[in-house]
DNA sequence: GCCAACGTTGGC
DNA sequence: GCCAACGTTGGC
């Protein structure tokens, strides 16, 4: 069992769209970056990710499972990108921002901190139980 | 809206 | 295979 964290920026694709998608998940397509495509190549179903909120809220909002690995992006005809679908666990029950973490002395080796363009990323077991603490929802 | 950081592309 | 040019992302 891994932990991940799935970015995206909310005026494209929310959290609530991904709520509203339902236990059948929904498509992590769009992905055009290789580091993030073979994260999500390492994926298993039930992993677990965070899923995160980037530009206006600069959030982790709530945490994803996958429920699908990693199989052609139906999005594209370049067979080069894969993605892995994923469906909604439950909402934080407050927000972690990006200044959160980034004040967080736990959080200070976090991908998310040190490389915010990625847009897929892998999370330690420690900083997934930072982050839900942070967060008031149990890991 | 700006700009720094980073990844990708393409000419050589 | 190198590197300059370019495009994109995302924090501020």
């Amino acid at each position: 069992m891994k932990y991940w964290l799935f970015k995206s920026e909310p005026d494209t694709w929310s959290w609530d769209n991904t709520v509203a998608k339902g236990p059948e998940g929904e498509e992590w397509d769009g992905v055009r970056n290789y580091q993030a495509r073979n994260f999500m190549r390492e994926m298993a179903t039930g992993d677990l990710g965070f899923f995160y909120h980037s530009q206006s809220d600069k959030a982790v909002v709530g945490i994803v499972e996958v429920c699908a690995t990693a199989h052609p992006d139906s999005s594209t005809e370049d067979d080069r990108w894969e993605c892995v679908d994923i469906r909604a666990v439950r909402p934080f029950a407050s927000p972690v921002t990006l200044q959160m973490c980034k004040e967080d002395p736990r959080l200070a080796d976090m991908v998310l901190v040190k490389n915010s363009r990625l847009s897929v990323q892998p999370v330690t077991k420690e900083e997934w139980n930072v982050v839900c603490e942070l967060g008031g929802t149990e890991p």
